[in-house]
DNA sequence: GATGAATGAGCATTCATTCAT
DNA sequence: AATGAATGAATGCTCATTCAT
């Protein structure tokens, strides 16, 4: 990708130039598109995405969006990819976290972190989720995506264990399912009440410490199950 | 239909799988509509959702549908509102609670139940819920429904923390707004995989009951004992 | 649609109005569409028929014409209905043939008949028969009505041959699809040089009179005499 | 193409059946190009002839293609000169004809070869030919190939009463004008049905034959005209 | 109440063509 | 000579909505 780089050069002679009312960034054109795509969604949702609208916002015709993306439906799946790396990439490493107990932290801290930085992030992940349920193809992309969150928490909870710092009857698999249910949670409130988001993480933190290291309630009313 | 020798036609209807060309329960055509468009939101999602589809699998012309519903968006509030009807009632009383914690079950079972017997309401509610993020009029309905279950949750605590059984520092109002929090959460996974979802309702169960009940962990690490 | 004629009215606040150029026959509209989109097809042939076109030339919305066609292909199919239909009608049944050559005649009175009154059957039906090529289901259509008018000609044959008008060695099949091919060729003339045309046709009558009529010519050259 | 990671492009390439990304004989493009439109012309029809396409199974880009031919009706026309030199070079020279009969059958021959050889001539001709109505450029080009095999025909049949082998009446040109129109409805039939083609062809010759050998039919019933 | 017919405003996509490099 | 990128002008089709009957 050579030619992504051409701005130190000195080719600075074709000034002007952007023939087109909005300005063009002339670095890479697809991602211009998917980022413009991303925003779009963030904005006005899956439904209100209009191809128009997003060659229209990258400043190109809509013609020569549909010469990088030949289908709407590739679009998307552009924005899919962008999300996963944008969610993969760009880990909160606060601290250097050594205990599985300072790994879950800092799972905590990532997600605030995004949701307080990006919170299109969990906006347009949760409108993509959605629209996984009839799409197969993102849904097979955000199962990639979900598959390998899963296995990072799973081996959080297997460290905490061995560690002696998670109880030793935990059942890793279905407490890194629990967590990422809960955090899918969040990404229903959208980008309102902050304020109360943030409280509920924290309170989700502080919850699942207990779930994962304290011992099973034994005082419980009846016999569960 | 007069014009029988039109063979043009014939191309059009493909609601997907359900054609019940005619056959009118008579009864209360709003309902029916409404009925429908919940079904079709369950099956195609809100941004498959067609006044035309849910006209033919009523059985009714669409500008007839238009005559109840003169604009789409009435027709989604009209499913909205039956939504919420539902979720108001044909709670499962199971058992006839009488502690907190017998009350906090009984919220469990509830939503466990409707995961079985009915899991178009959460994928429905999920839908809506996004679409509340751009439509204020939905969001206004939604907020409805949410103030109160949450001042429902709010008082389950109370009545646990009164009576003993909860711990005396748990703070009721974020504690209800962990729990809706997570319990939205479980609408993501879309009607599959019936299964873990179970298990993750379970999990998510005791750990709020654990939440409710046990004393603060301290967070130092290593002082679990 | 009374608001086409609103000009008569005292609203004449809304200056321009007549929404539509062309008047609105108001009759049979699917009718008009088929016979607006055969005039069209006969005009700029099948690559310049535009859906868009054929309601403007109806005065109608386009969306109108979807109404009634929703798709193209539907409405060229109708386009080719109507062609059969008149193909098959308004037959020149001059002076009521009696003898197989009487038949034979009045089949080019037909043709000739058509040629002058309505050249633009000879247009749109070799416009169709080269969509044929490539689309099975005018193919199909097409072929049936080759079907009906080869067993007409093959029971015209029959009937000169059992008259003893036709040579009795005459192959009647073969020569049904010989003079079918033959009256083929005449639609690439298109509707110029209608003078050339007619000759040919005079020509081809006679022709044929002496191919069912005459006994086989010895091929020997020179043995003619 | 050093952008490999987006994956976006690979829905465009469906040329149908034929994709050859690359590979270029590299000798005369012009002349690449040109046969490789015939060959989709043959394929697709003129109404499916797409620029795009022909630069894609000369192996170039459509830039490059606009190079040679700026406009996409130049290049029709250079389909066309390819065609006309086809049609008037490799004749079956059959046997060295020698009277005005053998110079007949040898057409009817020469038909019956490329019938059998190379039926997209026919195919192609016939595209051309229905385009010719609406394109005066193609008119031309075709009147002109029309002008040279309509004189060749009169010659022939100008022999032919010459040599007193056809009938001393014989109206040359109009029969000439007749065969011409009688060969092109074979046209029509397409690649397929290549038995019964040939069955027309033969009786045609015989036909023919007939027509300019015999006299004229006396036992007519009636007189004519 | 009900409906057939009609429509305006899109919408994704196509395609021949242009142009800077 | 060649091409990647870009585009204007369609193009067939969709859909919520309207309206006379």
């Amino acid at each position: 990708m050579k030619k992504g780089e051409r701005s130190t050069h000195s080719q600075r002679d074709k000034v002007s130039e952007d023939k087109r009312p909005a300005a063009t960034p002339k670095k890479d054109r697809a991602s211009d598109i998917v980022l413009a795509a991303y925003a779009l969604i963030a904005d006005k949702g899956m439904e209100g995405l209009r191809t128009r609208d997003v060659a229209l916002k990258v400043g190109i015709n809509s013609a020569t969006l549909h010469y990088y993306f030949p289908t709407k439906e590739g679009l998307v799946q552009g924005v899919v990819e962008h999300l996963m790396h944008e969610l993969m990439t760009n880990r909160a490493q606060s601290a250097n976290p050594k205990s599985a107990l300072e790994h879950l932290r800092a799972e905590f801290s990532d997600v605030r972190l995004r949701l307080k930085q990006s919170p299109d992030q969990l906006v347009v992940l949760t409108e993509l989720a959605v629209r996984a349920w009839r799409d197969p193809i993102i849904a097979q992309m955000l199962k990639h995506l979900d598959k390998g969150r899963r296995s990072h928490l799973v081996s959080i909870m297997e460290m905490g264990v061995a560690e002696g710092t998670f109880r030793s009857d935990l059942n890793t698999g279905s407490t890194a399912d629990l967590l990422m249910s809960q955090l899918r949670g969040l990404g229903f409130h959208g980008k309102v009440d902050a304020e109360k988001l943030d409280d509920i993480l924290t309170n989700l933190g502080l919850e699942m410490e207990h779930w994962v290291m304290a011992p099973r309630v034994t005082r419980t009313v009846g016999k569960r199950r």
